[in-house]
DNA sequence: TGAAAATTGTCACAGATTGTAACATCAATC
DNA sequence: GATTGATGTTACAATCTGTGACAATTTTCA
């Protein structure tokens, strides 16, 4: 019911019917949003699963639950959930809240410090901005990157200490269903550290997970104002 | 009541009926969150077992009590129990808390704005950066450990005197359903300890339980600030 | 448009990490 | 102290990752 309404909505679902299902789905597809029920099959607890991707990232997830339960509405929200939504509920309903949380979620920082709008990422003593698509080394030097070396330092830099498997950073750096080998991830990485990692500056601010993927290490240093 | 409902919930219980129980379960079994009964048998007293494991680690509690006494609920949280639970309870209730009280242990402060709020490990003069993934020796040199390595060295210096049998690791370290030979986990130790008890730190960090698993001995020193 | 330049994809090989297994040690038990 | 079983250690094989060379593709610019 919920799909084919967001699909009717213009959004694209990706249903899923327990909690490796949602894993791979986080995994494949370019998700914004989790719509979770507490009651799962696969003897998966929904709230563990709020959880256990919230330790990972910041993606949004409205919980919905079977009854309006005070303790459960107070733990989700607790472990982390956006939102949370008791049966029965009306559909329009369930598309404002998604609108809110989505609108709460990207409206993130819109850092309006000193009259200035800035969303800089800081780490290391490197800047890296977004809006221009610049990076500048710590010592004032702009250092070139490419599109794609960019896009990927991007993503993972937003989200330190986050693991990023390779079909993840394609996903996220690419379209949606980006068919090419994960070893140009590999590549692209390879010519990132160079070129960040170079000389002057040995520490190594991407590391690899074996069998997984890789991190951005660098110590992020928010807000700078 | 509450073990067979855990149990079918997917969690392991040890159920004992004592203080000396709960030492001996302790000490035998990985535990993570210890659900005390005020009233208790062996003479002993629920307060002061609450107290007793608060001296020695942040090892979550969550008290379950027959009456709902203010006093009784102000003491057993003073002593350092994380939560209170008065009966008659809901088994839903006990679950829903005993999530919220693991989650909020195991929460990382969430991401530290304005760069402050590290949550580096400490033990014995080496300093362990869990989001850096690097491991720093008390001389101030870097060691180089692998993913696996660092893994297994993190799950175990984040709970020391904890006892982790193999198949314990292999779940913290790799995915849920993993297959391979315990003896992998000892061999990843050997590696560990060869880096980290090398010649200039003859101490032993990590020891064997024999017939269990093996245990991380360091001194941790949380939280500097 | 077409050539030059830049970027990305592909591949091969080197190197690193981990799984496996054999054997050496050690601890507990009788 | 001999036996039995568990753990330590190591070598080697299997797997995964890093990186350079080059091809394919896209972008730039005359």
């Amino acid at each position: 019911m919920l799909t084919r309404y967001f699909e009717n909505e213009g959004y694209q679902v990706s249903a899923v019917a327990d909690g490796q299902g949602m894993r791979d789905a986080l995994q494949r597809d370019a998700i914004d949003i989790v719509l979770l029920d507490l009651i799962l099959g696969g003897g998966e607890d929904g709230l563990m699963l709020v959880r256990e991707v919230r330790t990972s990232s910041d993606m949004p997830i409205i919980m919905l639950s079977g009854r309006d339960d005070v303790v459960d509405r107070i733990v989700g929200l607790e472990m982390g959930a956006d939102d949370y939504i008791a049966k029965p509920f009306h559909l329009r309903e369930v598309l404002a809240r998604l609108h809110s949380v989505l609108r709460r979620h990207h409206a993130q920082p819109p850092q309006a410090i000193d009259g200035e709008g800035e969303d800089v990422i800081r780490f290391n003593g490197w800047l890296l901005n977004p809006r221009e698509r610049r990076l500048v080394a710590p010592e004032g030097t702009e250092v070139a990157l490419t599109t794609g070396e960019f896009d990927i330092l991007l993503v993972m830099a937003k989200h330190p200490g986050r693991v990023f498997s390779r079909d993840r950073l394609m996903n996220l750096t690419r379209g949606r269903h980006y068919e090419a080998p994960d070893r140009v991830i590999d590549a692209q990485i390879s010519r990132l550290r160079k070129k960040i990692e170079a000389g002057k500056h040995p520490a190594s601010l991407i590391k690899s997970v074996r069998g997984v993927g890789y991190v951005f290490t660098g110590q992020a240093s928010e807000r700078a104002s």
